[in-house]
Parts: C-alpha cells; structure tokens; sequence
DNA sequence: ACAAAAGTGTTTGGAATACACCCATGC
DNA sequence: GCATGGGTGTATTCCAAACACTTTTGT
C-alpha cells in the first residue's frame, strides 16, 4: 500500500504513551479520563495518550500528549511502567509506556468536549471499566501513587500553593484509603519542617478558621541534597 | 531496499528489553554483563538484551534474551524502566525496556566465552563505564535494589536454599552500602518470622559454626494475602 | 591456649499512638 | 448560645539502636 511509507528488516510492535492523571477536588481524589470517539472501545472512557515520535522520548511524548488532549502542561508527571501484553490492543501490537501526573485541577478548565474528544474528572472510586488495559494501568498508578505519598511530598503537587492541614489530610485519607487522627497527622507532618504557617485564615466558615499552610520548597530541596528521608 | 519488508504509515521506534542481572559471590554483590563483540561499542561491556518479538511481551522478551544469552532461566525478574532518549543508540531509534534480574550463582556456570559473546561476572563496585545508557540503566537498577529489598525477602533469591546469618547479613550491606550490627540484624530478620533454623552447621570452619537457615517461602505467602507488611 | 567468628539479651531513647479539652466563626 | 469544625499537648506504648560477654571450632 502506498501510505505504508516507513519500511524496517523486522516488524516493530507501535510505541505509545498514555496517562494517568490525578486531581484533587478538596474532597477526594480524581483521576482526567477521556470518552473514546472512535473505535475500539468507542464510548468507553481511558486515559488521554497516542503514538510516540520519532523525535521525541516517551517522556515528551506523553507530555505533549497530555497538553494536545487537556490543554494540561508543567506538572509534575513520571514513569510508571510499560505494558506490552501482545493482545491489549485488537488493532495489533502496541506497547504503551504508562506514566502518571499530578494536577492541581484549580489551575485548568477542562477543554470544552466537542464531539471527538470529551475530558472529564472521575472520583477515583467511581471510575468506570476503562479500555485497553486501563484498568490494570489505573491499579498499578494508585498503588504507585500510595506508595509514592508516603516518602516523597507529591501531595503538594495536588494542591494549590496555599492550603489547609485539614485538607491535607483529607488528600492523604483519600490516596491511602485509610484515616488519620487529627492530631498526631498534623503533629507529623509538622515535624518534617517542610510547611510553612501563614497567618491568613480561610474566610467565611461558619466554624474556626483554619489557617493557610505552604509547603518550603526550598527547604525540600536543601533536605535533598543533604539525602534526607521521610515516612508519613 | 528488499529486505525492508515491514512497513507502516508511520516511523516506529526499535523495541529491545535490556537485562541487569544482580548475583551475589557469598562477599558481595555482582552484575553479569556481555562484551560486545560488534559496533557500536564494540569491546565496551553491556547488559545482555535484544529486540522485542511480534508474539512476546517485553517480559517474556528479557527472558528468553537472559537465556540465550547467559543460560539463566526461571529466576526472579522485574520490569526496571524505560529508556526512550532520542539519542540513546548511534545506529538510530532505539526504546528499550529494562528488567532486573536476581540470580543464585551457585545455580549456574557462565557460558564458556567463544568469541562473540564473553559473559563476566563483575564486583558492583567495579564496573567498568558501560556501552549505550547501560551506566544510567546500573544506577537505576541499583537503587530500586536497595528500595525493593528493605521491604520485600527478595535477599533469598539470591542465597542458596541454605545460608546462614553472616551471609544474609554481608548480602544486605553490600547492596545497601551500610553496616548492621550483627546483633539487631539478627534480631530485626528473625522477628519477621521468615526464617526457618536447622539443626545443620556450617562444616570445617575454624571457629564457632553457623547454622544453616532457609526462607519459610510458605509462611511468606501467607502472610502476603492477609495483606502483611515489613521493613529492614 | 589462642585466634576467629557466632550466638545471644538488656537497656535506653525516640517515634508512633491514643486520647480530650478549648477556641473561633456563622447563624 | 449553639452547632460545627479547628487547634493544640501529654501520657503511654512500642520499636529501633546501642551495647558486651560467652560459646564453638580448628590449629
């Protein structure tokens, strides 16, 4: 056929890359899917992603996807595995190269849906049957993302710059799955003299305020390179 | 060109898997890597590996290429990452998906070395700089070592069936770079209750024998699937 | 008897857990 | 003033780390 124009001595199974995206609503986590307009699995829901160029790495890739896709760019986002099953695709070989990124979901308006491409924030416990493999690649990121929470501070990548000991919690309780008591959470968290205290108070609750938390940033970085440790 | 009879629409990247295999010599721990008989990088050491079939996936690629390679099979392998830099391979556009491997040494003779492929055991601490990535691809591969054996028995996999305290102690502080004290080690690994004692000693040493341990590997599974948790 | 390495138990300090009262705000 | 949720400190328990002497074996 003419338009089979790239032309290699073996056959090469196609590249993709696709994307796990948590968001967090004050209340519980989220995860960014997209309605398949086309077919396989049209209607159903999966992850945004597509076919890796030539001139980029998968990391690129997934990035330029997820900005094509969302309109989502510079969040934190990393690898998570690769899946290569020989049947997940019915439309032949197609490895795919997961990763997963954190969003904080103030920062972006969905794109409108046209009729191609509809974006939408799923509870991540109401998350429906997924294409592909998606299932097991949304089970692989939650567990990664557990893991992940509890020695590394990607829970600030979810927030916005400034936030709540309360919502910090509820952000923990919701990835973990599991529920803390006030104050020894916030007495640990407190320890790693990674947040900061601002006096400003959240306005217009008809109960105690409470205040405004930002996480030091630089203080992280200082703790890094002094190879520094934490467990949550 | 005849021999180009694979075509598609669009450029695929290469897929290979890449195999880092770790083995420990009862002192301390090992890489097994393969000399290149070819360019590029002909001479320079690398991890043994080759291109994805069409019928296999990635993980059943590592390990077929770990055994035609090596003669190694049926022995504890993970996916480690994948490494998709543009410019990663001189020959053109190569991803490839690294696994990691736990070998027990005892349990296989190297092949002997004709001259296209020479396989060697090397001290981790005296690798030499390695052909494509492969130096990145060690770096990695070592700290997931490290992460993955503090809270998985994954040690055992590389001891025989029979081993004693001081080896299961001489394997943790060589892959981790740190010194336990004997004592608290001691008292730490057997507190997990993974471990069986025989009756058995170590014979012919010129002091106080050790006695022989085995990995309670169905005591393990149990407490796996009642969702059971440790840290070394 | 001596050298070399293994086996073992107790004490101590720090971290995790359990737990309860007071405070600020809107209605 | 009442309902709602936020802020904070202490006592206790448990786990990790520090630590030294005795035992076994070959020479």
């Amino acid at each position: 056929m003419d338009t089979q124009k790239y032309c290699y001595e073996y056959p090469r199974p196609a590249l993709t890359t696709d994307c796990v995206i948590f968001g967090f609503d004050g209340i519980e986590i989220n995860v960014l899917l997209i309605e398949r307009g086309i077919e396989p699995f049209k209607g159903k829901w999966a992850f945004p992603g597509g076919f890796v160029r030539m001139d980029e790495s998968t990391e690129e890739g997934a990035k330029r996807e997820l900005f094509e896709e969302t309109g989502i760019k510079d969040v934190f986002i990393e690898q998570l595995y690769t899946f290569s099953d020989v049947q997940r695709d019915p439309r032949g070989r197609v490895v795919t190269v997961a990763y997963f990124a954190l969003v904080k979901t103030s920062e972006y308006q969905l794109l409108a849906g046209d009729d191609a491409m509809k974006a939408q924030w799923f509870k991540l416990k109401d998350v429906p049957s997924l294409a592909f493999d998606h299932d097991l690649v949304l089970r692989k990121a939650h567990n990664r993302l557990k893991s992940k929470i509890r020695n590394q501070p990607i829970g600030f990548e979810l927030l916005d710059a400034k936030f709540t000991m309360p919502q910090l919690q509820l952000l923990y309780e919701s990835i973990l799955e599991i529920k803390f008591d006030r104050r020894n959470f916030s007495n640990k968290i407190m320890k790693t003299g990674l947040l900061i205290q601002l006096d400003e108070k959240v306005p217009n609750v008809p109960h105690r305020a409470p205040r405004y938390l930002m996480f030091n940033k630089k203080k992280y970085n200082e703790l890094q390179s002094s190879g520094f440790n934490f467990e949550i």
